[in-house]
DNA sequence: GTCTATATAAGGATAGAC
DNA sequence: GTCTATCCTTATATAGAC
């Protein structure tokens, strides 16, 4: 009999490697126990292992999933001809913004436990993280050049930019006060209203 | 015979304490074994309990170091009847940008690891940073009052600094290009001027 | 105060019945 | 595909000789 497509998020690894990013968030990678996560998914731990090769395997799946989407962000943005510096420093910091907002799980599981990944995932996943930063500087070197932007370090301005964002991770515990709207607009107004001339 | 008083940093304890610091930071609290610390320290792990209590101890000892300076630095601003808000803000900024400077190993520590305090520490030292950050919410909104800063959340602007101060940790891996003055200066004329009216 | 040896628990992962 | 039972390794911490 025919297997009927799934979409992704509805596969039983899909769940799987959700409930990972939970844990590992919530308890930290070596923390967290296969026992933990079979719990969280509801069956023994020895049936984890008909649907993943291993605790690490969920690790590399969360990682770089997410890594890829700040890639393709990027690759898209760089396309467009028409955007000047300023407005693509904005429009990088929206999708951190969002991306730490829509799937906290991945993406502090991405930036705090990566440093778990096996070799060579491990060199890797950092050796796109820092192309991925250098591309940052340049946009902000271009800003600098054209005008726009302040005359400050451009390493300094990106690692600024990309570790204010990891404050939402507190937001989302006292949401309630503080919509992901206004969220959005004051840091966005906060850290690009730094950067301007 | 009597013991000759020794200053703290040159006790026994004290080493294997920044030891693991350094560990807890590069692997993990969880992911650190004691015959890893016994290792960096140079004796077998068995010895290190003639020292401390426990792996938790040290963690402990760690994290609420780290949170009585930030508390002690605050109480200290704050009796200064003199300073403006953004003035204290400023003051603020640049403590933590020094602590991240100096003290990479322990800050990152408190900030990653300390979920891993046993109670009743875990639930004390949330209810301390809690405490500070409404604290630093308080400055702000005066701030904001006095028509020194702009019209922002106060909460979000908060979270936005002491986060964005943790690119630091990337900046120690390539100091070579920017000194640690560039990148105190950076980071806060960077920030400030998101706050300034 | 440090060592060797060890107690005791928990970890990831596999075998094989159903 | 899930279960029970288990292998093997590693973990924190202690006991007791020196």
């Amino acid at each position: 009999m025919a297997r009927i497509p799934q979409k992704k998020n509805s596969t039983r690894k899909e769940s799987i490697t959700l409930a990972a990013a939970r844990l590992f968030r919530e308890k930290g990678f070596s923390a967290t126990g296969m026992r933990d996560l079979a719990g969280s998914v509801g069956v023994e731990a020895a049936s984890l292992y008909n649907h993943i090769r291993s605790k690490s395997e969920l690790l590399h799946e969360i990682c770089f999933r997410i890594a890829n989407q700040f890639t393709a962000q990027l690759n898209e943005l760089e396309s467009d001809g028409a955007m000047d510096s300023l407005d693509k420093v904005e429009a990088v910091l929206r999708f951190h913004i969002r991306i730490w907002v829509e799937k906290l799980d991945e993406v502090l599981v991405t930036t705090n436990e990566s440093r778990h990944l096996e070799e060579p995932y491990l060199s890797a996943f950092l050796n796109e993280r820092r192309v991925y930063v250098r591309r940052l500087e340049t946009i902000i070197e271009d800003g600098i050049r054209k005008g726009q932007v302040r005359r400050i370090e451009p390493y300094v301005a990106v690692l600024t930019l990309m570790s204010a964002v990891r404050g939402i991770e507190f937001w989302h515990r006292t949401k309630k006060n503080v919509t992901a709207q206004q969220l959005e607009e004051s840091m966005v107004s906060n850290l690009i209203a730094g950067l301007k001339k």
